[in-house]
Formats: C-alpha cells, structure tokens, sequence
DNA sequence: CGCATGACTGTGACCGGTCACAGTTTTACC
DNA sequence: GGTAAAACTGTGACCGGTCACAGTCATGCG
C-alpha cells in the first residue's frame, strides 16, 4: 500500500517541476499548452489530490465556511428552515470545493467553545443563522473581524453585519392586503418573538397595512414553533370570538393555530382563515394546504455564501434582499 | 496589529523549547511541573491557539468527520430526524474538539464529488446517514477503506460496515403487540422503503407479531414523508374499509395518513386508531398527540460518534443496537 | 563509585503545499 | 540583429505544527 501521491510525484510524473504542477492547479496561467496536458495527464494517472491542510497551512486560510447555529434545541427539531438552508449553503460550497462545518451554540459552554474556534481562523467566515437581538456572539465575531454574514438583520446590529434577507415588511404587507381583499375584517397575528427580524418587521408590516383597523388586542407573540401557535390562538380566542382570519408569522405557528381552532370546532378557513409565512415543506401537505409567503431558501443560502466569500476577498458587497411570493392554497 | 501566535512565540514566552510546549499541550507526558504551569500561563498570556492545518499536516489526521447525506431533497427537508443526529454528532465531536462536515450527496455530479473528497483523507471518517441498498457509495467508502458508520443498518452490507441501529423487529412487534392488546383486529401497515432498514425491518416485526392474523392486503409502501403516507392511507382505504389501526414506519407518513382519515370522514383513533415510528418534534403537538415509539436520538448520534473515533484509532468496536421506547399518547 | 535507568528537554527533519524570485526561452518591435 | 518585454519554468524558503532522536541531569542500586 503506498502513500498518497504528492504533488512532486505528479511533478515527477509530468516530468516538469512543483511550481509548474501548482500552476496548473491554480488555474493554469503562465503554463504552457503542453506542461499543462503533461500534468493533467500525470494527476489522472497518479490519481493526485490536494491536500487540504497542507494548502491551508501555506495559504492561510481554512477553505472552510462556519454554519452557525445559536437557535435553542427545539427550534431546530421543528423547522424546516434550518435544513434547508444549511442543505443549499453546503451545495452553494461544494459547487466552490469549500466545506461547510457545523457549529452549535446553545449552551453557554458551547457559545465559548465556538467563540474560540472561530477566532483561532479555522475557518474562514461564518454564516450566522437567526440570532436574537444584540446577540453578544455577534459582537465578539465583528470584533475579532471574523467576516460574518447574517441570515435576517440582526436586531441591535443594523448595518454592522452584512445580511441577507427578505423583504419581511413588505411581505407581511403584502399577505395582509390579500387577507383584507378578501373580505376579511377582523385579522389577528401571531408574531415571532419580537426580538428577531421576523417577530418584528413582519408585525410592523402588518400594522401598516392595517392602518386604522388595526387592534393590538389581536395581536400574540409565539417562539415560531407549533405549540406556540397552538397556545397563541387560544390566547386570541378567549379574547375575542370575531377574529375571521390570523396571521401567523411562521407555516409552524399558523398549523398551531389551525389544531386549536379545530378543537375549539371552527372550520378553516370557513370560519376562521389561517394564512403562514416560509412555505417550508409541510405547508402544502398540511390540512388543509396552508397559504403563505414563499421564501425563497435556495436564493437566500446561496446569497449568504455569495457575500461572504466576497467579504472573505476583502470586497465591501451590498446586502441583499430579496423578494418572498404569495402562495395561495385553501387555509386563506 | 500583530499576527496569530504560534508555538514558537509560546515556547520563547515560557523560556523552553517548541518540544516542551507541543508536549503539554498534548497530554503534558515527560514534563516537568514547572514547565508545564510555565507553559500553560504563556499560553495563556500569548492568547495561542493551535493551528489545525498545520498539526493536521504534521500528523496525518484531518481532525474532522463527515456527517454524509445521501437521502434525496424532499426528505431532508420534511424528516426532524436529521436535524436531531445532525446536532447530537455536532455536539459530541465538539466535546472532542473535532469538528463536523457536513456533505450532501443527492445529484451524482455531487456523489462523485464527495467520493473524491472523502478518499483525499480531508476526514478522518464518515458517518453514513440511511442509505438504500446496495448503495455503490457504501462500496466505494468501504474499498477506499474510509471509516465509515452507519445509522441504521445498510441492506446488502450487513456486517461489513459498523452501524448504530435500533432494534427494528423488537420494536415494531413491541408496537404491533401494544395495538393488539388495546383491542384492534384488523391492523394495516405503512412500511418505509423495502429497500430501508427501517422499511423492511418494522415490517418484518409487525408481520412476526400479527402472526396468523397478518394480512399482507393490508401493507402499503411509503417513502417515510408525510405526503407518501397520506397517499398510502387512501389505498388501503380503498381495499378495506374494516381496518382500525394503523401503524405507520415513521410519524410524518402517520401524520398523512391521520390528514386522508379525516378527509375521509373517519376519527382518530375512535373510527381508527393511527400509530407512527420515531417521536419527532411533530408527534407531541400533532393533533391528535400520536402514539409512536421513541428512538434515542441522542445516543444514536454520540454512539456513532464514539464508534467511528474507536474504528479511526484502530479499534474494531462491536456495532450498537439500541432500544426504543413506546410513547402512548392519544392518536392510538 | 560507576553505571544503568528513567525523567525531562532541545533540535532538526519533515508533512505537502504556495509563493517570490531568479533564470531561461520566446516573441515583438525598432 | 539587438534588445526589451512577455511567457514560461525551476528553486528554495516558509507556513506551524509533530516526532524521532540525541543529549542532559538526577536518582537508585549493586
């Protein structure tokens, strides 16, 4: 059994020098036609790969993206959200031959590990994921200069950190227009926590749509997951029987609702209509089809990855924002 | 602003040799106790870290693992499942200081891509999330002689690869015997995949303990997604309309089929009694609650952890099988 | 007292790349 | 045909650790 070739055994191989093999690989400029086959040729033959750490020594820098997770436990079981977006931003790197590496901060002693980790540059930025308001992780990464590259705008750090995110006021405007147009009068939300992006902007978006029918006694915070929803509709019930639509600023949340409506024997959407926010995969299976606002998870971790290997490069890339799509089904 | 210390800055803050230091930092065997608090409170004084390339270079070892998806879109996006061993691996490699790289394999652009890499040694091993049979991927890891562990079986490598698995038969027999014995007599199936463990295994189980009883007209096939197991109620609604309990291979695929019994006018668990297999997130806030049997998630993920650090390092570890527990609630 | 053993320490080579620089050849243009 | 620039190539140093080995010193024992 040999050991792995090296890049001299390619140089070897090819018959042509380290320098040269490392051009090559580097792109190919300032290589002849000819050294270039010879050494495609010899890294087909030797069946050469590069070592990642040994380039990552002499470069300086990890090749590797940090996915940060700073969500408590049950938030992550539940949404889907979570998978998707760590699915396409592992894709989006690969696609770059970079790897994502998974951290998670939940306990204190994790928050610390991941500080450490992150300082020490074993790797080379993080995409951080839905951090509450003036997350103290956020501050020690953007002072430790660690590029960082937030999904949602991070309350507390408006335009410190680079973000990529949907347009959450213009979206919730825009479900609440559709609700309105369809006869509904006496519209609820249920809002995420007030302290992240979603919770506010989205609550903000509807009381501007709203206008003067707006009536913050129809108004209940949840944590995004279901039992949230479920127990912020009960609140919203035995406050007022004459809600005929709700809100809900997550596909999780708004099934909640639709379970403890059920139970109290109201019809959706006859009785009361139920729209969501993400379109995560169960709003389509669910019973019945959930309305929503699209998110667009695909474009969102792609972006996320975009602006932070452009950050990486020393760039100074705008945030982006991007739009949502109203999904109509049969809860709204 | 100065740059990162390495352990030479170390070893001359301390007044002793680069040796001494790489010497306390692994294990502090052959050191005197006054170089080591000497070195230990340089350490500290210089804020070093060590650099993972470079030791990663000198020793061989990437100090990372794989965690490797081969399972195609829509089930990651719909199955807490992943997240859950997702965040347990994460967890008990960070306890570890290594860390996890997460790989998705779906398209076969992608599959070759991760084949290439994890040969290239930039792991140290692969922990293999539920592969389908006969999985070339499986073949391919083995022959390159990566470590690999597996969650759940793989069919068609039994015993050639080291898993972590629950026991399967025990647990849907445990199940199937609990439904019996609350009365139910004419018992459908929702098996997962055949060509899963948790496909053919459950079913394996369920057939055993139904006995005489076992009506294979009663057996659908899902694809462990909720939509799948919707789809599969609806048939066997059509072929039987006596059937009062259904046990289906996964909470999501009971979660359908407890959407297409209701559609069809009958109550769960009163006109039939409707049970799942795995007691994610969704199984306690489903309405009604859903009577499931609980897989530890979180030892299945440190057990494959522990067993692939012991493979890595030589060892040749027995494979784990864990037990799962029933949790009644009130769907069946 | 001499010598072996064990505890501890320092040194140089090495892991496998990249990069700057120097050297060589080719091309372009006067 | 000479010269400068451009195109290409090879070499040695370096990235920051680990490891084997050689060396020093103290201790124990015959």
């Amino acid at each position: 059994m040999r050991r792995k070739p090296t890049i001299r055994d390619v140089a070897a191989a090819a018959g042509v020098s380290r320098g040269t093999v490392s051009r090559v690989i580097n792109g190919g400029h300032w290589v002849s036609p000819d050294a270039r086959v010879a050494v495609e040729e010899a890294i087909r033959r030797t069946g050469y790969t590069a070592n990642h750490a040994a380039r990552s020594l002499a470069t300086g820098r990890a090749g590797s993206l940090a996915f940060l997770l700073t969500e408590p436990q049950h938030l992550l079981f539940q949404d889907p959200t979570f998978a998707l977006l760590l699915r396409g931003a592992a894709e989006a790197l690969a696609q770059r031959s970079m790897t994502l590496v998974l951290l998670v901060a939940g306990t204190p002693a994790e928050r610390a590990n991941v500080a450490h980790f992150v300082r020490a540059g074993h790797v080379d930025g993080v995409l951080l994921i839905s951090s509450h308001e003036a997350d103290p992780l956020v501050d020690e990464l953007l002072e430790a200069g660690v590029p960082t590259v937030c999904c949602g705008i991070p309350l507390g750090h408006e335009s410190q950190v680079l973000t990529v995110s949907v347009d959450e006021v213009g979206s919730a405007r825009e479900m609440t227009r559709y609700l309105r147009n369809r006869g509904y009068r006496r519209i609820g939300m249920i809002a995420g926590p007030h302290d992240t992006p979603g919770g506010k902007f989205r609550l903000v978006g509807f009381e501007e749509e709203m206008g003067a029918d707006f009536d913050s006694a129809l108004v209940e915070e949840g944590d995004y997951s279901q039992e949230s929803g479920a127990l912020a509709m009960s609140r919203l019930l035995e406050r007022s029987r004459d809600i005929d639509a709700v809100f809900a600023a997550s596909d999780l949340m708004a099934a909640g609702a639709v379970a403890t409506l059920r139970k109290a024997g109201l019809r959706v959407p006859d009785d009361v209509a139920v729209a969501g926010f993400d379109d995560s995969g169960m709003a389509a299976t669910h019973e019945p089809p959930l309305t929503t606002m699209r998110q667009p998870w695909e474009r969102i971790s792609e972006g996320m990855v975009s602006l932070l290997l452009q950050l990486i490069d020393g760039a100074l890339p705008e945030p982006i924002t991007l739009p949502t799509t109203l999904v109509v089904r049969e809860s709204a």
